[in-house]
DNA sequence: CCCCTCTCCTGATCGC
DNA sequence: TGCGATCAGGAGAGGG
């Protein structure tokens, strides 16, 4: 499932290969990956990509005063001159004869023209106007997030998947972060001190730009790169998919539990529900 | 405003 | 063998 890291390394894989190329045709195949996108991908021919730009698992083509935002959704693909596929929701031609093909197996991913807004010194596309910036953002200031988080009166799950309060976190790396900083998933965000939030906090960042160095997760075949390849970051996960397995710090099983309708994995020893302010933990603090 | 649930979708997997 | 049920999950819509 492409979460930041993984729709980092797309950014980085269209950016090598399309930046200065005009679109000469577009195709799109179905309603669905249209489904925002009121006159279809018309709006973007002709365009020529000044940029690829990404917030959180958002990432857009910039062709100046407009923009082409796309959301890979679960399984949605960018892969360039490939082979035929199965499940091609759209197919981009470029003026050197570039082919993009945007494949999406369950078809939460969309494509959508888009028109810009003023965020401070930069410009946004406006259906992404509403994501908070990520952990990887050089202008997310960690002491405003760890507030932000503590007044929420909800689990702390929740708020990693929030991505209006910080985005590019899915359940792969919710589970990893909270993981490593040894906080239950179901552990209310109001109910963690700040130690324990920045802590939360700095994990998760490492584990998103360990996961990038790898390339991303591709955990189960949905992500892969523009030209195909696999990430490695599955071999390095330690909460993720672990249900039943040994925990790696301590030993004890890792269990299975639901936060906010997802599944969550967790060690009972090392990830202790806060029942009030101030409980650790047993693996908080080893990094 | 805040928080929660439901919904969209396909393919893999499981039990009968 | 085959078939129905279940699960996976990002984020937008809508409800309380």
């Amino acid at each position: 499932m492409p979460e930041l890291p993984e729709v980092e390394s797309v950014r980085r894989g269209l950016a090598t290969h399309l930046l200065g190329r005009r679109i000469t045709a577009v195709q799109t195949y179905g309603e669905r990956v249209i489904r925002y996108a009121p006159h279809g991908l018309e709006p973007v021919v002709g365009g020529t990509v000044t940029a690829i730009g990404r917030r959180g698992k958002f990432l857009w083509f910039d062709f100046g005063r407009q923009a082409l935002v796309a959301h890979l959704g679960m399984s949605g693909q960018f892969r360039l001159n490939c082979e035929e596929l199965p499940h091609v929701r759209a197919h981009i031609t470029f003026d050197d004869g570039t082919l993009l093909d945007f494949v999406d197996q369950r078809t939460f991913g969309y494509l959508a023209p888009d028109d810009y807004r003023a965020d401070g010194e930069e410009k946004v596309p406006c259906r992404v106007c509403h994501i908070a910036r990520d952990l990887l953002d050089p202008q997310c200031e960690l002491p405003f997030l760890v507030q932000k988080t503590k007044a929420k009166r909800t689990q702390i799950k929740r708020v990693l998947l929030d991505q209006t309060v910080v985005s590019g976190i899915g359940n792969i790396y919710a589970d990893e972060a909270l993981f490593a900083a040894g906080i239950h998933p179901a552990s209310f965000a109001c109910d963690l001190t700040e130690l324990q939030l920045t802590v939360l906090y700095c994990e998760a960042k490492a584990v998103l730009c360990r996961a990038l160095e790898a390339g991303g997760t591709s955990f189960d075949a949905l992500y892969v790169h523009v030209n195909g390849e696999s990430g490695y970051f599955d071999r390095e996960l330690r909460a993720y998919g672990r249900t039943g397995l040994p925990c790696l710090r301590c030993g004890a099983i890792m269990q299975r539990t639901v936060v906010a309708g997802r599944s969550s994995v967790f060690c009972p020893q090392c990830q202790v529900f806060n029942e009030s302010e101030g409980t650790f933990g047993a693996g908080c603090g080893k990094i």
